[in-house]
DNA sequence: ACAACTTGCAACACGGGTGATGCAAATAGC
DNA sequence: GCTATTTGCATCACCCGTGTTGCAAGTTGT
């Protein structure tokens, strides 16, 4: 599933690829630093080093795991440039780095919706913008945006923000009339997340501005005549 | 997660999760027959009972790949009612399984499209009925659906295939005027496939009929409202 | 410069999933 | 009914990925 995508998605199960030890010893000395790990800050803060190896790392995982949902720990170390061992003194497990992917993304993509100011902008201009932002995060973090269903609470819950504050945008489309009356809004959401989708599947990476207008103008138009007496 | 599913995806890495013993040695003895597995029909055929079972495995695979594609070999052979060896006798391997899933539902998938006349009946008819029935496939065969980036040669040529119908459908429509003559054939596929994907994934399955009038409608319309001025 | 921290490397334990076998019992097909 | 096929079961070998440890060498920060 390789499977599902989150801002464009939504398939149900989606199981994490490949936990084989997953009945193996717990972690007897975890890791000082807490890397993009929440406001747990209790422990000592990472040395400037250490804390460039996890972004290296983070990055790594997104491309390999990009390209590979299954790739294992050493091809991201490998890819990273670091040994496997250092992974694993930075991120417990598997999960556990998968999930610091997803909430480190997860934040920026927050982040992005929150820039196109989609509570308060007119409509049009909300989703326009909205759109561009999404996409331009899209574009690098695919597989960590993929990971929406994650059991991570903080990223449930953004991704849930997200997914409301998107229908109260698209309500306040249809109170303005750029969306007709009587539109289903789940589904148009979830139209709207598939179409964000296929536009970041664009290999002929075009700029964000360019898909956003594509995107919008397909949700909002459709493909067929303007008012031909079809049906 | 699922991961990328087929007629409404297209993701494009997908790599098939979980693949430990890759270098193990080699089948010593191949299954004899070759349950959906082409026209090398050189080895006796099934007898009736292992015909059987094959189905069986396959129904069964689908169903549990379905909830976790990870899903072990075991797990798949319980939930067909069967030992573990009598897959492996079938199936020679993993991959071997899925890929023959995979033939497997293509060519219904196929035939469901074929049996829509999208080549000869009229373009709008030619598109709900198409899809109607991909709808009614992809209700039950999603984790095998979700194989389209196989590997299997008979499975890629096949989706290729229905991707050109599709493409013509579409130029025909637009021919027809029931398309905008300027639309963008491959993007509006892309759309279309994310919309089918996108219908079947409501849990409150809808008959495949109510479902295909909303995708279409939606391709075609759009949620905006008729023509107002916008922009 | 010195102490604390971080990394690479080598080695190990572990568990799980895969695939192979041989045999006895059940079943299909003629 | 007889034979060939099929299946379940009990085993076994194997490989791979994960997670742990200890230590020497290199780096950071003060």
């Amino acid at each position: 599933m390789t499977p599902p995508y989150d801002f464009a998605m939504e398939t149900q199960p989606q199981a994490q690829p490949h936990t084989p030890g997953k009945a193996g010893g717990k972690s007897h000395r975890k890791p000082p630093g807490n890397p993009q790990g929440g406001p747990a800050a209790g422990a000592r803060p990472l040395r400037a080093d250490a804390e460039r190896t996890v972004a290296t790392i983070l990055e790594a995982a997104e491309r390999t795991l990009g390209r590979d949902p299954a790739a294992t720990m050493e091809q991201i170390a490998e890819a990273a440039g670091v040994a496997r061992t250092t992974v694993h003194r930075r991120f417990a497990t598997r999960e556990a780095l998968v999930d610091a992917l997803a909430v480190w993304a997860t934040r920026r993509f927050a982040a992005a919706v929150e820039a196109a100011h989609p509570e308060t902008a007119p409509p049009l201009v909300a989703l326009y913008q909205t759109t561009a932002n999404v996409l331009a995060i899209k574009a690098g973090w695919g597989f960590a945006m993929s990971q929406a269903s994650s059991s991570n609470p903080e990223v449930a819950h953004i991704h849930a923000d997200v997914r409301s504050t998107c229908e109260r945008l698209f309500a306040r489309a249809r109170d303005a009339g750029v969306l007709r009356a009587d539109v289903d809004i789940p589904w148009t959401r979830g139209v709207y997340y598939a179409l964000i989708h296929q536009a970041a599947q664009r290999k002929d990476e075009q700029d964000p501005d360019a898909l956003a207008t594509l995107v919008v103008d397909t949700l909002l138009r459709g493909a067929g005549t303007p008012h031909p007496d079809r049906l």
